[in-house]
DNA sequence: CCAAAAGTGTTCGCTCTACACCCATGT
DNA sequence: ACATGGGTGTAGAGCGAACACTTTTGG
């Protein structure tokens, strides 16, 4: 038997991703197609953020994981609810008003937006049935709804969360450079940071842990990888309550 | 005309309020309470949030500051939503059944959390016709709904926030003293601190105004005051852009 | 041998931390 | 005079910031 949909309330999932090559942190989005059934004029060609209602018997959080699922095919992400979105006018420019027509749901619709942390490698885009893209941050497309605003919302959350924990290791295959991580800081904070005070700061964890490798197939010195040990961290982990205001 | 209220949807405020004599981080409850029609037995006499319907034509934040005048008078208070509770079985202890019956709303609703940090010397609670009072974190009566649950995240976040801003005098009068801001840390944070460290740090900010003015009516030595100076940290105020993972 | 990116040390100044006693006031 | 809490100084350690050149590799 299928879930029932709560009609006026969904989640949204901002899903970053980050490519190691271009240097580039990324939004995962929809195509929100739609024709006119008499004139096949083109009435909304604009992406969004996945999401979807929240059935009556799951949590927002199972809510959020099973958009995941569907679109990415991916489960246990990092994942972390930052934000809800009511405002009443939230999806009345013209194109949302013909979209949620053609969709018959309520415009008064609340949603709970989280984000997701994952990495590119992890999912084959090729064979997905949503028309699911990554975009940079930096050169979003035509963005429906309130969708724009939200991911705005979610980087800065995310620009604050990942000063104070290790979550950028999400975004990075299991073994990286240095560099890499870097390089995924200063996409994130949009900054530029000092290499070598950067990378002395991040060996001198014991939770970057070096491997015995390094990089293959690149046309220049490889560079040692590093793994990052969550146990480790876990660890050695303690609380600090500097007062920086 | 009457707003019309979304049967599914509430905002729940956790009002934070300063005792600086008792030294003690309070939140502001109000009674819920039921007798039995026929056998006057008490059915429900706990306490729960702050909180309400949202409705159709306001925004969130609008109805979380609706709220709050509500039950305090209060205006332009500092308000912060922090997160979204909707499990499916958030409002199904037996309690809340009875109450939810008598009150007729949906037992699957989703509520908006927010919290107001708020100067206790600013309301006065005699003259209020919901029965709210003010409770000790540290020393809650029984609680109705999910709401402990919400006022600990909503002190998890406060815990984090007022590390990197100065939203700490938001719960003090305009005229304190440096101890009072310690002795509040101290209460939120549940640590000790270091008075000739604080102290110095906090009297080397230059939004910590000197005010010429000492304590008056206290039996022993009166301690100067100060003030926080917005518009000073709005100067001065930089992102710092720390990693401290 | 050349291009490209990896990797490497030192100095300076600031801030955090730890720690114990005298002082001013009202009663 | 006394009780109460207000107020004060210093030294050591650790961390962040600034800064430019050499090394290694593949092509």
């Amino acid at each position: 038997m299928k879930p029932k949909k709560i009609p006026n309330i969904s989640v949204d999932c901002v899903v970053f991703g980050f490519d190691t090559t271009t240097k580039s942190l990324n939004v995962l989005l929809i195509n929100r197609y739609l024709e006119s059934k008499d004139s096949n004029d083109i009435l909304v060609d604009d992406y969004v953020l996945t999401g979807y209602h929240v059935y009556e018997d799951e949590t927002l959080d199972e809510s959020a994981s099973r958009v995941l699922k569907e679109f990415t095919g991916l489960t246990n992400q990092y994942k972390k609810q930052f934000k809800a979105f009511g405002n009443p006018d939230r999806l009345t420019n013209p194109k949302d008003l013909v979209w949620i027509k053609s969709e018959a749901f309520n415009s008064r619709t609340i949603t709970i937006a989280y984000y997701f942390l994952i990495n590119t490698e992890d999912i084959d885009l090729e064979n997905n049935t949503h028309y699911a893209k990554w975009f940079p941050l930096k050169q979003l497309p035509e963005i429906g709804f309130d969708h724009k605003e939200i991911i705005k919302e979610a980087h800065e959350d995310l620009k604050v969360k990942c000063l104070s924990e290790p979550i950028v290791f999400e975004l990075l295959p299991d073994k990286f450079t240095i560099n890499d991580v870097q390089d995924l800081y200063e996409s994130i904070l949009e900054i530029k940071i000092d290499n070598r005070n950067f990378r002395r700061k991040l060996i001198n964890k014991k939770y970057i842990v070096p491997l015995n490798e390094k990089q293959v197939g690149v046309s220049k010195k490889p560079a040692q990888l590093y793994m990052f040990s969550k146990d480790v961290y876990e660890k050695i982990y303690q609380k600090n309550y500097l007062i920086s205001i």
